[in-house]
DNA sequence: TTTCCATATCATACTAGTATACTAGCATTA
DNA sequence: TAATGCTAGTATACTAGTATGATATGGAAA
């Protein structure tokens, strides 16, 4: 999609984390922001091999959600992180 | 909050496209992702002062939306894109 | 006046959380 | 050995919360 190569474009160009939180503040709701900072959580601890109950326990998250989580995982994202 | 910081970096080390591409596919669901992009056109052409009307039929968005990006505008965000 | 913007309301779609169930592996115990 | 219990991973159904789109209305600015 050629909106999305733009987002990724507006992404790059952030050169000092205070630009890229005004950034996020800007194109993500408060709720949204919260809710992907928990995603990268969750997909580091798993990275990490703690279980997935103790994972969901830690960061107040349900277990269906570190399984998405997981799933994204062994489909190739997260390659760089 | 300390799991934000956490995600500023994630954004931050990605060093290509084709990085940050896969990172967002990761951390966003497509809609999401698709949510997102149209978010910054929004902005974008609200910057460029197209009326909110234009960029809502060109979109396929509603006038609310095109609205709240306009006081996300207004409230100091987006001064880097 | 006419165009544009802002807001409120309602219905819809999507995601997270919760509860539950199923399977597999492993250790313990009768 | 066979049965039981525990942990872990996964999948699914349901509910609640949130962002959006459509629409109508009121107000502001040209």
């Amino acid at each position: 999609m050629e909106n999305q190569n733009e987002l990724i474009g507006a992404f790059m160009q952030m050169k000092t984390k205070e630009q890229m939180l005004n950034f996020l503040n800007g194109i993500l709701t408060p709720k949204e922001l919260e809710e992907i900072s928990r995603r990268l959580q969750i997909v580091k601890m798993l990275k990490r091999g703690i279980p997935q109950h103790t994972i969901a326990k830690k960061l107040g998250a349900g277990v269906a959600t570190i399984t998405r989580g997981s799933r994204e995982l062994k489909m190739g994202r997260f390659k760089y992180i």
